[in-house]
DNA sequence: TTATAAAAAACGACCGGTCGTATTTTTAAA
DNA sequence: TTTAAAAATACGACCGGTCGTTTTTTATAA
């Protein structure tokens, strides 16, 4: 393999395991050893990758958000026709896999809103830039909803949006003590059910 | 004061130490240390009060929830012919508090679920139990105000409860990163000016 | 040979927890 | 009521280990 390539190998696999810890333990209960452990990089290694742990955690924030952002965009371009029944598809897949997963890890956002939200400035715009790209995503899909006739126009696309995912992000954090996914569930159903429509 | 009553007051002196520094820097982020010198008791002493910090954080969480209780409890007593009027000046009055506060600290069982709610088995029950006395007194509320016909009753109490603490949690979330009060006044106003009404 | 990146070694600070001991409080016997 | 034994608490030094980061060395490529 190339150097570059190997480079840029590694880097993904620490922000994968990155994922990972973070969402097990949180940011201040994994060690960057348990990190690069997993993926074989010395650790002396660790800041040709990341200037600080810091800067490591808003790295991993952005590259947590990417894949539930291209799916949840994937969905709404296959039924273009049907924005709704799309963010219906998606969070049910979703929950499926939380399911799978037995619970044990909610969102790593909603994790380290709660944990480093409040004093790491740079987390924080990290956190801050995700939500606000993955928010635009769903706002958009709930627009043209509307356009469709099958959410409520009484209410703007972006507090419809803000709400789902502030009640997703609550239910997720019930979720994992109860070891349920009734909130979750629960949460699809009270907004994209019932309060959406109308 | 007599040593029984000092031993009283180290103990809640080191709870609430606990609650302020969990909330902000987290379980993990806070040293045993931090907490002791704010309440000037040694090192060597806490362990005569809590036989190890994750059963501290266990007691921290329901020396946490109690003032929550109570004065949701208050209001309740006080306006008993109007529940639902009730939860919404309980819950305007924690938003002038956030507020004032600036934002900084969002709720301590939202932070600790997410952190460490998966983790810690001791933790996680207390952290069940918090949040189920939490929530049996609102759904307790919110039956009286079906039965005062100010709210919908084609949902359960309970249901409505799970939904107004979860999006509660979440907000606060919301609010912490973006600094704002939005978050958390928008969730009162769908829910409880709206949603829930009918 | 020189410049550059990788990796090992080392850094001081701090972690949760334990230790022996000193002091106090409680208990029980006298 | 006084005294002696016992139990509980207070306390700071200290444990091995890990933390995130820096410095120094080694390997690689130009």
């Amino acid at each position: 393999m190339s150097k570059l390539g190997k480079k840029e190998f590694n880097r993904e696999g620490l922000l994968n395991q990155g994922v990972v810890f973070f969402m097990n333990q949180g940011y201040h209960g994994t060690g960057l050893q348990e990190i690069l452990d997993a993926v074989n990089v010395p650790k002396g290694s660790f800041y040709n990758y990341f200037s600080s742990k810091e800067e490591f955690g808003a790295a991993v924030i952005q590259h947590y958000i990417e894949p539930f952002i291209s799916r949840l965009s994937t969905h709404l371009q296959q039924s273009d026709s049907d924005a709704l029944g799309a963010i219906r598809r998606y969070f049910a897949e979703l929950i499926v896999e939380l399911e799978e997963n037995k619970f044990k890890g909610g969102c790593l956002l909603g994790s380290l809103m709660g944990e480093i939200g409040s004093t790491s400035d740079i987390c924080q715009q990290s956190l801050q830039s995700a939500i606000a790209r993955y928010r635009d995503l769903l706002q958009s899909g709930l627009a043209r909803a509307q356009q469709q006739g099958t959410v409520r126009t009484d209410k703007t696309p972006e507090e419809m949006a803000d709400l789902l995912i502030n009640t997703w992000q609550g239910a997720l954090l019930r979720m994992q003590i109860e070891k349920s996914s009734a909130p979750v569930k629960q949460c699809c159903h009270d907004l994209l059910d019932d309060f959406f429509i109308r």
